[in-house]
RNA sequence: CGGGGUGUAGCGCAGUUUGGUAGCGCGCUUGGUUCGGGACUAAGAGGCCGCAGGUUCGAAUCCUGUCACCCCGACCA
């Protein structure tokens, strides 16, 4: 390729409209251009990009087993209907109508597809297991698209569907997805880490999200550095608190005059905050939901969700909150009626004792509350947010935070399909049996992004070596010198056919913009042609992540020795 | 959807308060000088000032409405 020709029109400024790294340096090295909110163009560069993204998800999944097809994007409401989901999935489905008024969906997700597919060909545990992939452009009109390629209403992604005749099988099959996703992101050059994670709306249980680790992801994770336990902070397991023995005082109530906060009430009770318990509501399908933590824990609203078995929960308005006879602020256990709101308690707030809380009245606390002796809660479990410095569950090792980039994710969604859409098969003894599904997505686009919010510095983006759109460019580092021109083509000539990805800077710009161009677009190696080095038999190459430059002799077998630093590129 | 912000040349912005010939930098075109880290110079091209109404002799500027985009919160690859 020449970059004369080459349809990537960079930047010098950025552009006002990017926010994180990978979006400015995609608009500025020329390779989105942004037709509508969260939709974009990907120009020849970025499609390099993300068709080796594609060769190696491929690669990795064919070995696996899997199998590659290829389904409409546009989907007829019908499944939808017959799923439930229609209803459900609200207004992130882009939904349109043909001629005839018939409803269709542009293809958020391909659940209902593929199972409707299969259960019209697949009859006999003979024919299982199954797992069919494919890589497609998906459509979720967000709330809120943003980030770029993080997180668009068009997106690129590979999603597969396995099915199975029990859920032995839907282990298996959902390790072997796994263990594909970890070989596809450590190809792809990410540092990622597989975290336990929360289900969501999908449905089913049991899943994991792979994370690509960066400041800028939007989903929290802790880590333990002791032992190999992971999770997104909306799925941790919290290691059980001790229980500290200690004598019941008698419960009072005490006037806290102007305590706005739960620190500012602490400070007038004279308690430390692990001695108080605070209250956040929640309104739901099921109606009010109390939840009570410990002062200096968080709710996580996912744990709630899953405790009260609602799907969606929102902060409650203060109205509802004085239907159930009690004031925003100054909620507590004691006095709640559990007809009129569902009493969620943290596991952690069972064990403390004499603690303070809201008594249900303006400007009033109760001191020395105790669990069990003064109220009864509706539910009792860990709905806190986990700490950075929390126990590890599985080895008690200090929990660390980390933010991450969701680039993947596997399922296991057992019957929750095939039972929705009657996809049965017949087993061994002729009985008709639901398959057992599991489904495994992986952001195409979005790892783009991710590895560019990974890998770049102040002068532009640095691609691992197997994603980079080209690995090798060449720059004549003055066209008006014919003899070095004419050894640079040689040189590009010479590269290209040895089999390396070879682009060639043959613009009659100045040195400084090819230099300036190169690293924005952050091809791995740099070779640079000129009068100066050619004088002593020499061409310069410079490698883009360690800035390390090497001089190579042309009357040696200098390829080999281009070949052996883009080898050794990923390893510094 | 709630809260905040921005729409003026391809990109980055000024001009709006106080209405009066639409500007600057970069990029683009042409000529000359330059040529190993975003050169210099001269001459150009390029704008329905987001859109629609209104006020006014006159609107980028004031008023009303509307659309788009960006950021912060609840969801997801």
């Amino acid at each position: 390729m020449r970059v004369s020709k080459l349809y990537a029109p960079t930047l010098r400024e950025v552009p006002a409209e990017a926010e994180v790294i990978s979006h400015q340096l995609m608009l500025r090295a020329g390779f989105i251009r942004k037709s509508a909110g969260g939709m974009y163009t990907y120009l020849p560069l970025a499609l390099r990009v993300l068709k080796k993204i594609e060769t190696i998800i491929r690669e990795e999944m064919d070995n696996s087993g899997a199998q590659e097809l290829l389904m409409p994007i546009l989907q007829p409401a019908e499944i939808w209907q017959e799923s439930g989901r229609w209803s459900v999935y609200g207004d992130e489905m882009f939904r349109i109508k043909d001629r005839h008024s018939r409803e269709f969906c542009l293809g958020p997700t391909h659940e209902e597809l593929v199972t409707t597919l299969v259960r019209s060909d697949v009859r006999s545990y003979k024919q299982l297991p199954l797992n069919v992939y494919q890589i497609q452009n998906k459509f979720r009109d967000e709330r809120r698209p943003r980030f770029g390629l993080m997180r668009g209403r068009e997106f690129i992604m590979k999603d597969a569907y396995s099915f199975d005749r029990d859920e032995a099988g839907l282990d298996a099959s959902y390790k072997l997805m796994y263990d594909a996703y970890t070989n596809i992101f450590n190809r792809c050059g990410l540092t990622f880490r597989p975290v336990k994670a929360d289900s969501g709306a999908i449905g089913g249980s049991g899943s994991h999200e792979f994370m690509a680790i960066a400041d800028s992801g939007e989903a929290e994770i802790v880590f333990c550095p002791e032992c190999a336990y992971a999770a997104n902070v909306e799925k941790t397991e919290l290691f059980p608190m001790e229980a500290v023995i200690e004598a019941a005082l008698p419960k009072e109530e005490v006037v806290t005059p102007h305590c706005k906060t739960i620190a500012s009430v602490c400070e007038f009770l004279q308690l430390p905050i692990e001695k108080s318990v605070k209250a956040v509501a929640y309104t739901s399908s099921k109606g009010l939901i109390l939840c009570f933590v410990r002062g200096d824990h968080e709710v996580n609203e996912i744990k709630v969700m899953n405790a009260c078995a609602v799907s969606e929960v929102a902060m409650a308005p203060e109205e509802l909150l004085v239907a159930a006879n009690t004031v925003g602020g100054f909620m507590d256990p004691v006095g709640m009626d559990p007809k009129k709101a569902i009493i969620v308690v943290d596991s952690s707030v069972m064990l403390m004792h004499n603690f303070c809380c809201g008594a249900n009245k303006k400007d009033v606390h109760y001191v020395n509350v105790n669990p069990k002796r003064d109220f009864e809660p509706t539910i009792v479990t860990d709905i806190r947010l986990v700490q950075q410095g929390d126990p590890c569950p599985h080895c008690g090792g200090k929990l660390k935070k980390a933010r991450g980039i969701e680039v993947g994710q596997v399922f296991k969604l057992f019957t929750k399909y095939s039972k929705a859409l009657k996809t049965n098969f017949l087993d061994e003894n002729g009985r008709e049996q639901p398959m057992v599904m599991g489904c495994y997505g992986i952001g195409v686009s979005r790892t783009m992004a991710a590895a560019i919010e990974q890998c770049n510095d102040k002068d532009g983006i640095i691609w691992p070596a197997a994603i980079a759109p080209y690995s090798v460019l060449v720059v004549p580092v003055n066209t008006k010198d014919e003899a070095s021109t004419a050894k640079a083509e040689e040189i590009y000539k010479a590269l290209g056919e040895a089999g390396l990805e070879v682009i060639i800077d043959d613009r009659s710009e100045r040195a400084g913009v090819k230099f300036k161009d190169a690293d924005l677009i952050g091809y791995p190696l740099r070779v640079v042609v000129g009068p100066k080095t050619l004088a002593v038999g020499q061409i310069e190459v410079k490698n883009r992540r360690s800035g390390e430059v090497k001089m190579l002799n042309l009357d040696a077998d200098y390829i080999s020795e281009i070949q052996a630093m883009l080898a050794l590129y990923n390893r510094n």
